[in-house]
DNA sequence: CGCCCCGTTGAGGAGAGTCAATGGCTGTGG
DNA sequence: CCACAGCCATTGACTCTCCTCAACGGGGCG
């Protein structure tokens, strides 16, 4: 729960009523293992999911096999604001790493997002925030090449986990298969692979057993030519 | 407000009394011309917007030059999420044609939101069926090839034009510049003039002053191997 | 009438894809 | 403990889609 608490911290200012709201929901926790699928496409959303630890994806398959990742869900990130109101999932979601992830009946944080504005705008703004970080993605994938492409979806992450992250690591802290990257990014693992180097051997990235660390952020922006305000990482606080 | 109010009443049943709340919404219409700027990046959220006659288009500018289209904005479609949380703008706004919408104060829609459920998902089902656009556009973009893109892009415009319009026209009501498509799809302008022209020579769409018409919708959507189920069309209506 | 915007068409080039072979690492079984 | 299999990253060679540059043309508008 702390993740998500704490993250749902940064979309609104949380009072000590609405956290003790949260922790009183009945969630369940459920582990899979990496590769796993949690959510089919077509599945109905009855139930409102968070991540706890590892990483997912959210993917599509198209009907001749390839494969794209719309999005990545790290920990602390929601799932869904469709979880709210039901419907059916238009792709899947799967495992990246082994995950734990908490869910909680739809219905009981419906109520929740009734009683509770603080609650029903930090859960408005992790949904557009997610949209944000789409319409991002649309752009980098198309009107990016390869190093810019690949270079912003590591600066992203790394911003990204360090959201909910109590240290701010400069190390991915779950490594990526470059069949992974290559699918979120709409490139070929092959050109992955020649991408990554470039970025290593200009000094900016380093590979240790797979897991990305960031040698110079500044740099990784620079080639990313990357805006780090889609993030609405600070939420409402920037809006005043 | 009618095309807002048929549109919302596929995302959830509304009542009489809701239609009447939103009614006596202290509405306010403004009209630009094509190519005027609505929403400057970094523009605070204070209103709520939805557009009632054209259509307009959410962007984003590179630092070289280049432009992203990261989404279309159709009669009856709401502008985000985001005008119910505040927060600033990560993108720009732009009338593509002559267009007409309507504003409403952030405030007279929170507590219409906080007081009325069935407003409350109906708003939310909108801003989750955009992001289901958003994420159908990263698959398009990452992993088609020009002729998929341009025809998806044309069917599901159709299909978005249908949702809120009582005829179910087979010609786009307005009509778009070839630069517009390229920068929507992530393409060249040229290569976008020789892909329509692809589409028209095998008589799957048809142009007249600019406008396309769809001869042969469901050719197009095999052309574009175009899933309709991400529009959410039904809305909450499919979740059963 | 002439300008300008926009679409069309052609030629050449560049970035990324595909195919394919190699090599390291890991896990497994003899 | 070693051999082998399988997975994944790497590298090379070739191909193809799409981009860029450029010239041309038609229709609308001043």
């Amino acid at each position: 729960m702390n993740k998500f608490i704490s993250r749902l911290s940064k979309y609104a200012d949380l009072k000590t009523d609405d956290v003790q709201a949260l922790r009183a929901l009945p969630v369940r926790m459920r582990n899979y293992s990496a590769r796993q699928t949690l959510v089919q496409p077509g599945a109905p959303f009855d139930k409102v999911w968070w991540v706890e630890h590892g990483w997912a994806t959210r993917k599509r398959r198209l009907p001749d096999g390839t494969v794209q990742i719309v999005n990545f869900l790290l920990p602390g990130e929601f799932f869904d604001l469709q979880g709210l109101v039901g419907g059916r999932c238009d792709h899947a979601v799967l495992a990246l790493t082994d995950l734990a992830v908490f869910e909680a009946p739809a219905a009981d944080v419906r109520t929740l997002v009734s009683d509770r504005p603080r609650l029903r705008d930090a859960l408005i703004w992790s949904g557009v925030a997610e949209a944000a970080i789409l319409r991002e993605h649309v752009v980098q994938i198309g009107r990016q090449p390869a190093l810019r492409r690949v270079a912003f979806l590591i600066a992203s992450l790394r911003r990204r986990q360090a959201l909910s992250a109590e240290d701010e690591s400069d190390t991915l802290e779950q490594a990526l298969g470059h069949d992974v990257i290559a699918d979120a990014l709409g490139l070929s693992r092959v050109h992955v692979s020649r991408t990554l180097k470039q970025l290593r051997d200009t000094g900016l990235i380093e590979i240790a057993a797979g897991r990305i660390r960031v040698i110079d952020a500044d740099g990784l922006d620079r080639a990313a030519q990357h805006d780090t305000a889609y993030l609405h990482v600070a939420g409402p606080a920037t809006s005043a």
